[in-house]
DNA sequence: GATGAATGAGTCTTCATTCAT
DNA sequence: AATGAATGAAGACTCATTCAT
């Protein structure tokens, strides 16, 4: 999380700040403006109105999110170990800047229209690699889009659990075994033993 | 599903359909008393302001829905079929009343602070659940808090997946025992074959 | 001209008033809502935005207008005597009520669409009267379009004239005779003598 | 119409085409500046503010219009000579520039004291025309202002009903002679057959 | 028990204009 | 001479809420 230096910079991140603090209809203009310093109107000289910004600083950091991700899992060869770096790297961010996850997590409720499509790009991650596990037999046969939305749901609930924890959030980085364990458990299906 | 015959019951039920159609702050006062066919005043010789309004809505039921919870599991002997009767029951009203488990899945965002502390009823059931199979052995030694946070998550990110399926929501209930294994999975910790 | 009673009719005055003086585009909502002595959001009771406010009092009083002279003419003849009385009347509708005639004038020249279809009743109704003088040869061939353009004009520049006179609008009234003749003349094509 | 060079030209090309279309008040300096190519200060390099440009733009035009008609109705003997130069040199204006005749015809809108003063120049002329012809014994005796006024009226309005003819402007040129009929006729007054 | 009318505070946004570079 | 960035003022409009009837 580097300094914000210019105007630019600085407005993004004050978006991320106070969404992730008051979610994106508690946020005015008005706002943003203030944290950063500078008038209202000077916001506008950088992006063209209250959507346009948080659509530009959702898509930037959600796409970064999910190609940090796509890029970690790559070099593994088999689902379990790529569940285990991807929600390693989740646990990171989330210990790195809880606003920035928060802002992320916050931001799919809106635009509901535009964004659900657009954020369709970490579950189809996800489910390409669950098909791909059940081509190898290396998970049984199951449907790929259920068992990724399981999987998310695992690390995103368990995320805005710690996140909530009074007086401080609680740190990730500790259950990031045991959430990749669950990641796993998840896709395993019905036990026969 | 009743029917809403009161202005009362027909308010709490706008405001369920309209919270669950566009979120909390996308909803007037004013959208609300339009679909019931009141004027505005009207809504607050019911609800003293808005706050008040979501806040019964939402504690009422989701009160209801959390004792239904509690009442369905208490007859099973072990975790396993008290995971099975919770699940099959969340896809029974998710199928029912899409709106209702919508308007609980969206107002949890809102309210932040009063909101958290209340709703914790479900999370503390499931924990002490999964405390309680812990003691007997039942499950591997874990940490109760975050393993019912996982739970929750796959249980409820399976619906919010179903929810946004297009052109019409996924039924549940055919997911139900996908579900159950799952969360049954999540909870049994590190396999050592 | 009778006093307004009901907010509404205050409104509608207030907008006359203002919009005569400075053009619609130099009046704001809280122009009007200042001269008549409410809030600003009263005037949304009453009309959906601007733009339906300048709509409703424009079509109202134009319509009226149009009426009044289409009644005024249909007891007559002959060309001659219709606009005789037409002209009598703008002259009487100026010299009564600046305020709405220049209204009537200015609201023109906004939401060029939409008023320039609407506004058509009065060219057309001039344009059928020349129509209807030609065939009954009181006046000699020509396009009864561009007569009616040319015969308003003569009476709108007019009162144009009038209206921006220094330290007070001069009388129509007295021009009356004038205008007539005018008109009367412009229709008359060339003269062969 | 020669192809604006400089960028003050340029300005003031954009100046005529966006206010002709929309108006003095439908368009900013942003737009002008756009549509010109160059940034807001850009204009204030050459024009003190949005006031000035308007009004020099405006009377630098008019100024060349009206001296053109001083000029062209000169040579000529009687008032209806005069009035017939003068009517077609409008008629070739309005084909040759649409733009330009509509912004002369808009702009008088704006502005109200001072445009209404300095446009007298028109007026002015066409009122001495007349007195020297009413002088002559040409015309009859009339006021010459009011005279004036509607002759104006005649030709502009005429103008007004060909510019907003759909698809496309309908031509003036044609309607030349017309025009100057009527206004020889206008200023004929009252006929004693 | 219900309503039409009203309001203060606040929303997003645009505009003409200036300033440092 | 030209620009990117910034601003104060103002615009249309919405919202939760109140009050007289």
């Amino acid at each position: 999380v580097n300094e914000p230096t210019t105007t630019k910079e600085k407005i993004e991140r004050s978006t991320i700040v106070l969404i992730a603090e008051r979610g994106v209809d508690g946020v005015s203009m008005r706002d943003i403006a203030r944290l950063v310093g500078v008038s209202e109107p000077a916001v506008y000289r950088h992006f063209v109105n209250k959507n346009a910004l948080v659509w530009e600083v959702f898509t930037t950091h959600y796409d970064i999110f999910a190609a940090q991700l796509a890029r970690l899992q790559a070099p593994h060869a088999n689902l379990k170990n790529k569940l285990c770096a991807m929600v390693a790297h989740c646990c990171f961010v989330f210990d790195t800047d809880y606003d920035l996850f928060t802002f992320l997590l916050l931001a799919q409720h809106v635009q509901r229209g535009a964004t659900k499509e657009y954020q369709a790009a970490l579950p189809e991650l996800l489910k390409t690699l669950i098909e791909e596990a059940i081509e190898r037999n290396e998970i049984p046969q199951q449907d790929p889009a259920v068992a990724a939305a399981m999987v998310m749901g695992c690390v995103l609930h368990c995320a805005s659990y710690c996140l909530y924890q009074k007086p401080v959030p609680r740190k990730m980085g500790p259950l990031s075994s045991t959430l990749s364990t669950a990641c796993w458990n998840i896709v395993q299906g019905e036990r026969h033993e």
